[in-house]
DNA sequence: CTGAAAGCGCTTACAG
DNA sequence: CTGAAAGCGCTTACAG
């Protein structure tokens, strides 16, 4: 082992016997090397342990080799503190790391506020010091077109994952409306004939668009206006539980519902319980997330589960390969899974 | 909002009436800078919006403002992967992201294999490329003498975060021993007397601090060699099925587990299930983690609840410290929690 | 208290 | 196919 710091590219050169400029094409993989010149500076490189000092590469003009991954910062803040644990994350640097490491890139994960003024704020700041040759954005950042627009103005390539089909960008994502088509044609399969959907918040368009998938699946099948309930909730635990207890207190009570996320799935269990409602006998229930508090909940939920990790990694991967001057641009549709456990079954009545 | 980019130090000298240096000067809060003149300077940089260019910071010499977090790569990978959860990630990031925040770091998360070869080479290869100010090594690598004197050798500053003791640097940690001790002890004033302990694996000095906190605290209790019985886990559940399986088909089986972690505590639930055993009247089961998997667990499990944010934090606390000149070096005791839930009860028999 | 100079380790045009 | 020059945006000594 090699215990010489700080090898630069000067001394490969050296060492080699060749100019910094030729070390440089080779660790960029530049064309123009002779193959007897590329091995003997490859030999000097593995020889002296050399790696390229990234903050030089950077200043040079080059690239960054950093990948930036953007998250909503409240929410994430919030299932830290609370000891929630956060399955969106992992899998966000599970899918993020391992892509970014592929490529010899490193990911840097940040967490930047949902109101729009502070957000430019933050993003500017981190872009600007950290110069990043790419950004991801996830819900319901990828929605917010002027933190966007900021990174277009920067001519820093912007991946949106849980976005769909928006221009000239790399947007990754799932059938957000086809997931929540397909959970609620199960429940109609079923029998269920009262659905009601609690629904996040709107300003993740994935909500939005789930709702319509639900909506129109019941529209489809000739069920009158009732037949889908919508309840408005945040995605939190404790509005869920007010719009349920509500719901399930009216005389038509739903037979089945479908949370826009677990933690709304878990408010829907604990009201059914509260109303003696029995799962899934009584009450079926469907997840629009499928973290590991899922599967060990008590009945385990059937549940959508999201391709997050996959989505992160080919934002990644499009990512670099548009700062490797590529065109990384399009749109990617990521398979979804509906996961059938042990909350849903034909109504009682 | 100032959309024009890339602002550099210059500018803000331009619109200062001031030189580079001056700026420099006033960004760093370094000395000898009349107010006014600072005022004046503050003035165009909020005007500007100009944000320090950190690559190029850290070629001029200075900090790179990065502090790289390690974790153990495969056992996260593997956590991930299984859509486990990653608990003891998040609270890193969590306690880790905060921190740097707030001292205007950046923390760049890395995976790094357990393999001292390859250990070595990855590391040498993340500080070359990023140059990080300082590194956070949490276990295993918190107890590799080889990858801490890398990073002596290189000058950067290592915490090491449940490291006890080890001189001239900085150690985070919890009493690992301690924590175990109240746990037996919980059980013994219980009336527990047929202990088991499910070790983690020994490449983890706290399993051993731990194991040794059990064994102390029943030769003081002035228990018989048998009462505390230690079984040979790997943190991971399969193989600490096999083991409860054998210890509770023994003639004295012990009435109560203490696991290393939480897979290995949910093993103990599903051993005993199998055993026709009930938690916790016929056996009692304590965790030596608190990850959100453990609240949910039916029945859920009393646990020792770790300050792994905590410790993150204070680690990347005392590393920015040093990297700003000042000593940060030092042992920092963080207090753990023995959270009392539904798996913990008096022995039936 | 303030500024002019040198240099960090690369890459990008530009020559040859 | 290869090299010499310039420059990226800062900070660190060094002057004054």
């Amino acid at each position: 082992m090699t215990r010489q710091a700080n090898i630069t590219i000067e001394d490969v050169a050296e060492a080699a016997g060749v100019s910094r400029q030729t070390v440089s094409r080779v660790i960029n993989n530049g064309p123009n090397v002779k193959q007897a010149v590329r091995e003997k500076v490859e030999a000097a490189i593995a020889q002296l342990g050399y790696v390229p000092n990234l903050s030089a590469r950077r200043m040079g003009g080059g690239k960054s080799y950093l990948i930036l991954a953007v998250n909503d910062r409240q929410r994430t803040l919030d299932n830290w503190q609370a000891g929630r644990g956060n399955d969106w994350v992992d899998q966000m640097l599970y899918g993020g790391m391992t892509e970014c490491e592929k490529h010899g890139y490193h990911l840097v994960f940040r967490l930047i506020d949902t109101d729009t003024e502070s957000g430019i704020a933050q993003l500017s700041q981190v872009i600007a010091s950290l110069r990043p040759d790419g950004v991801l954005l996830t819900p319901p950042h990828c929605d917010n077109e002027e933190l966007v627009a900021l990174l277009a103005n920067r001519s820093i390539p912007c991946a949106r994952v849980g976005q769909h089909d928006s221009a000239d960008q790399i947007n990754v994502f799932m059938d957000e409306a086809g997931a929540a088509a397909e959970a609620t044609r199960y429940l109609l399969e079923l029998g269920h004939r009262r659905l009601a959907f609690v629904a996040g918040s709107p300003e993740y368009g994935n909500s939005r668009r789930r709702v319509q998938g639900f909506r129109e699946v019941l529209a489809k099948a000739g069920q009158p206006e009732e037949t889908g309930l919508i309840l408005d909730g945040d995605f939190r635990f404790d509005r869920a539980v007010e719009e349920i207890d509500k719901a399930l207190a009216s005389e038509n009570r739903p037979t089945a519902i479908i949370a826009d996320n677990d933690e709304m799935a878990f408010a829907a269990l604990h009201t059914a319980d509260r109303h003696g409602l029995s799962v899934p006998e009584q009450l079926s229930v469907i997840s629009f997330e499928d973290t590991p508090g899922v599967r060990f909940s008590v009945p385990p939920l059937t549940a959508i589960k999201q391709p997050t990790a996959q989505m992160i990694a080919r934002a990644c991967e499009k990512l670099i390969a548009t700062a490797r001057g590529e065109n990384g641009s399009g749109n990617f549709e990521l398979p979804y899974e509906l996961v059938k456990r042990a909350t849903t079954a034909p109504p009682d009545d």
